[in-house]
RNA sequence: GCGGAUAUGGCGUAAUUGGUAGCCGCGCUAGACUUAGGAUCUAGUUCUUCACGGAGUGGGGGUUCGAGUCCCCCUAUCCGCACCA
């Protein structure tokens, strides 16, 4: 019987949904593991073969585990809320949830068809109320507590209220909490909380009446349609993520990640350590007398060398501190920057810009009068936005200094006593290496000991001290957008409350528009029942707002991240209506083992799911400090373009890419891969392609016409993407995994290539016949050894995550097999749950006819046996003391004496042992041989 | 500019982690079988040479009996961050 994949796969994608073999309990005298993939946000076009890279991968894992005894969740969802589904929606007027629907439908089919084994129980969808239920009320608890730098955890706002109303804890900024009215109280306490409201500065567009993010701005104008947009500080609601940059940070040692994803975290949260001071600002007038900057910096060696201050154009003491005659400029420079686009600013960074204030600041150590410039080099959101310049050790100072001929001062060299630099003429010297000179009291000390004396000084002085700073920002959380988790707060008198926890979800309202609205509010702004009675507990019709019983609901809504910041958590419980989890669920599942998903979410996802759950942890939700033990990123599927060549002269001619005929052709066109294959085009299907194509005339080489090819990005425009339903079609579901499992390493980026799709497919053809007549013959020593060997490599490859090698040794296997005509059981019937996780269709097809109930994709993993494997022949790994190591291959009847005789006639053993035999060879096969000399 | 990674046949890759470089697959060459196929099987395929042999893991140096693998210096490509004080 020939291999039928079309029979096989859909039977037994039934068999598994009937007797829900993938089902995963929440108690189990089996040790646990938990397999997830990054849920895929469900997009119109489907699939591609890119998505399944990382899925395939997991699912050979959890089915592994599953075969080694493990209890083994592994679930799927969508990250359903988006702006595509909304711009659709914008475009047709169709409901963003009945597209997302429809998509997810096509999502859920096309995964169906590639033999997963998801616990499908357990989907989540981000848009489905009785799941952002439990997104809305982490966004109550994030609003409900603030960070305790002392206990360093989250806690209760009620426990700080408490504190302040005993009067136990002071006002930070020294005022008396009980003279305090509500709002005034309220205010103060939202620079507590974790969630919370502020004004930051955005690119907001009045056209389009949203905020953009960055790259959606070019030149000042909107991408989306060249409408201007300006920078306006507006009220958002923020995530308050800096408070827990240093426990990132320090999670990073705990998790079994690749080191460049830990670095790319590392680099996005920034730490840096170093100094703040403060310098005053010179001045008579009465109304400046205590004024004073507060500058970070990393180099406090050389605050000998400040020859100037630079504030942020944001600075909130420029207006107090500009003299008279400097303040048109100033004015002018703080507005011209101000209007600047982060996108200008940032494509304009060699441009040197700033203005002279007029006045002068104090160095506190030297007692040096420095000028205080303002310039937009200088950024707001970090630091305290105002700096020391030291532009002999700092590449930006130093451009500036030369722009506008400030003084450059060396207060670094290479040694201590080293005459005046004359690099400094062209550039700065930023090594931290050298001795300080010029400097004081720290002259002739190593810079790295000035930093900490200087340190000290200013400590003890009382104008700075040690810090540490964090590039990672706050993160913004509210869009103007409709296809959202809606915001679970009111507002009573402008301060924002949330709704009791008994009253989520707070449903999505229905809209007439997804537009903004007239007045430039977000789409929510349309919905007619979006009110919240007080009384009543409840959502109302907008028309009822009168702020004193029913009050206006927010109508921004969550960002993306917001869904999916938690959502491994609810798969270990997902059908529980009382809480977000259960704490029986998550004691028993605990965190995610194995995270499988896309490097692309390194500094989003990856960065909000872990201060999600730190703060879940906070509030004994989570029990454990990380989610994610093991992540593995799968490389980004490349697409492999293909391309023809037309004549320069003759429209309608085509010339293969090797002939001489290629140099007289313009340049290359894309052509549909789908028309092409092993880069041979078909030329019929290319004339039936596109009616401009219908008369095209070929110069063929040896009969063919091949097509040129290039990596690039997989994109409907290149005619790249390959839609894994078609391969499926054509090859079957295990040949697609198994050939993008040997494609290369999982972890590695690389094109999408076809070319070798049939190898695979002829391998499991070749493994199908194997068992056309299967026997209960005794298999030969050669066929018992190779069926250990063969498990050992899969298990140890499967164990590393080198899914490739696994195909490649299926192979090897299966070839020996054949060549040697071996169709015993005892051999060719542990090979079914060994390939069962990657082929898992074909294996549980051959289980069954060889005689077997139950499912394969069940069956206990094969061991291997030592013994077995030494059986004909073997390979010695040879050490010399301890130190050297080498192999040996002898014999399977060799005895010691062929093993002294080797070892003496090895390179390495003529060397150490000098002609000598050794007194002593102790091996252990597969092991290590001592020699002792 | 800073940080990280990678570099092996015509192509994708492998190498028991310091021990015979090129497994497996694609492609290619030759052949077999054939009811002519996008089927199956066999042999060959790093380069160079008629051959013996020689060279060979981006380039240069080093450690070692022994280096694709470890160390130093270059080069190229990819990724992340980017006026972060």
């Amino acid at each position: 019987m020939d291999y039928n994949f079309n029979a096989i796969e859909p039977k037994w994608q039934q068999f598994w949904r009937e007797k829900q073999t993938y089902r995963a309990e929440n108690c189990s005298d089996k040790p646990h593991f938990y397999v997830l993939d990054m849920f895929p946000y469900p997009s119109g076009a489907g699939l591609h073969v890119g998505h399944p890279l990382g899925y395939i991968a997991s699912d050979i894992y959890a089915r592994y585990k599953r075969q080694c005894g493990f209890n083994v969740l592994h679930p799927m969802g969508y990250d359903a809320y988006g702006l595509p589904a909304e711009q659709y929606a914008i475009q047709t007027g169709q409901h963003p949830a009945v597209t997302t629907e429809r998509n997810i439908a096509r999502y859920r089919e096309q995964l169906d068809k590639l033999g997963f084994s998801f616990d499908w129980d357990r989907e989540v969808r981000t848009c489905d109320p009785r799941y952002y239920r439990w997104t809305q009320w982490t966004f109550i608890q994030l609003f409900n507590h603030y960070y305790d730098e002392r206990r360093n955890q989250a806690r209760p706002v009620s426990e700080l209220v408490a504190r302040l109303d005993s009067g136990e804890e002071p006002m930070r900024d020294g005022r008396e909490w009980s003279t305090l009215n509500e709002a005034e109280k309220q205010r103060y306490l939202m620079d507590f909380r974790l969630a919370y409201l502020a004004d930051i500065p955005v690119n907001w567009c009045p056209e389009l009446g949203t905020v953009l993010a960055n790259d959606e701005v070019v030149g000042g104008l909107s991408v989306r349609g060249g409408h201007p947009v300006e920078r306006k500080l507006m009220r958002q609601w923020s995530l308050r993520i800096t408070a827990y940059a240093q426990r990132l940070v320090d999670g990073l040692e705990q998790v079994d990640w690749s080191e460049s994803l830990k670095e790319i975290q590392r680099n996005w949260i920034g730490r840096s350590e170093g100094a703040a001071v403060w310098f005053p600002v010179v001045s008579d007038d009465p109304a400046l007398k205590d004024v004073r900057f507060e500058i970070f910096t990393t180099r406090p060696d050389t605050i000998f060398g400040v020859t100037f201050m630079v504030l942020c154009p944001e600075h909130e003491l420029i207006g107090r501190i500009t003299t008279p005659a400097q303040r048109a400029e100033v004015e002018a420079y703080v507005n011209w920057a101000k209007n600047r686009s982060e996108r200008e600013r940032q494509a304009e960074v060699k441009k040197v810009s700033g203005v002279f204030t007029g006045a002068y600041a104090l160095n506190p150590l030297t007692g040096e009068r420095v000028p205080v410039w303002v310039s937009d080099y200088v950024l707001a959101g970090y630091g305290t936005g105002a700096i020391m310049a030291v532009p002999a050790h700092d590449s930006r100072d130093f451009a500036f200094a030369r722009h506008f001929d400030l003084p450059v001062r060396q207060v670094v060299a290479q040694a201590p006593d080293a005459a005046e630099d004359t690099a400094l003429w062209t550039e700065s010297m930023d090594s931290k290496s050298g001795y300080c000179v010029n400097s004081g009291f720290v002259t002739g000390m190593k810079v790295k000991d000035a930093m900490r004396a200087v340190i000290d000084k200013i400590d003890s002085m009382g104008v700075g001290h040690r810090t540490v700073n964090y590039r990672l920002r706050d993160a913004i959380f509210s869009r103007q957008r409709y296809w959202g988790e809606p915001f679970p707060i009111y507002y009573k008198d402008n301060i924002p409350y949330t709704i009791p926890e008994e009253c989520l979800p707070l449903t999505l309202p229905e809209v007439s528009e997804f537009k903004p609205t007239a007045t430039g509010e977000p789409p929510l702004g349309h919905a007619a029942c979006w009110a919240w009675d007080e009384a009543r507990r409840c959502v109302v019709e907008t028309s009822k707002i009168d702020n004193k019983t029913v009050f206006p609901l927010e109508l921004s809504t969550m960002p993306g991240f917001a869904g999916s910041s938690g959502y491994y958590l609810r798969y270990m419980d997902p059908h529980n209506d009382e809480a977000y989890f259960s704490p029986q669920a998550v004691s028993y599942w605990k965190q995610v083992d194995l995270y499988v998903g896309g490097a692309e979410h390194g500094t989003g996802h990856l960065i909000y799911a872990r201060f999600w759950n730190k703060f879940l942890y906070d509030i004994g939700m989570a029990v454990m400090d990380e989610p994610f033990r093991k992540l593995i990123n799968q490389g980004m599927i490349q697409g492999r373009s293909n391309f023809v060549y037309r004549s320069k002269t003759d429209n309608n001619l085509f010339v293969s890419k090797n002939l001489p005929g290629r140099a007289e052709t313009t340049v290359p066109i894309h052509v549909d891969i789908n028309l092409v294959d092993n880069d041979v085009l078909d030329v019929e299907r290319f004339r039936r392609w596109r009616p401009e194509f219908a008369d095209a005339r070929f110069e063929l080489e040896e009969g063919r016409y091949v097509c040129g090819w290039e990596v690039e990005k997989m994109s409907k425009s290149m005619f790249n993407v390959q839609n894994p339903d078609d391969l499926v079609a054509r090859y079957g579901a295990d040949t697609l995994r198994l050939y993008e499992m040997f494609l290369g390493p999982v972890e590695q980026a690389k094109p999408w290539d076809t070319n070798g799709i049939e190898g695979v497919f002829r391998f499991l053809k070749k493994f199908w016949r194997l068992y056309d007549a299967v026997d209960d013959s005794q298999p030969s020593p050669a066929m018992v050894k190779l069926l250990h060997q063969t498990i050992k490599k899969v298990t140890d490859d499967i164990e590393r995550f080198s899914f490739n090698t696994i195909v490649s040794t299926m192979m090897i296997c299966t070839n020996e097999l054949t060549a040697s005509g071996c169709h015993s059981r005892a051999v060719l019937e542990p090979l079914l749950p060994l390939i069962a996780p990657l082929a898992p269709h074909i294996a549980e097809e051959l289980w069954h006819q060889t005689g077997h109930d139950g499912s394969v994709c069940l069956a206990a993993w094969p061991r291997y046996d030592d013994a077995q494997l030494v059986e004909s022949g073997f390979t010695y790994p040879v050490s010399f003391n301890g130190k050297m190591r080498f192999t040996i291959e002898l014999p399977a009847d060799a005895g010691s004496d062929d093993a002294f005789a080797a070892v003496a006639a090895h390179p390495a053993g003529q060397k150490y042992l000098a002609g000598a035999t050794p007194k002593k060879v102790i091996f252990v096969p597969k092991k290590i041989i001592n020699v002792v000399i």
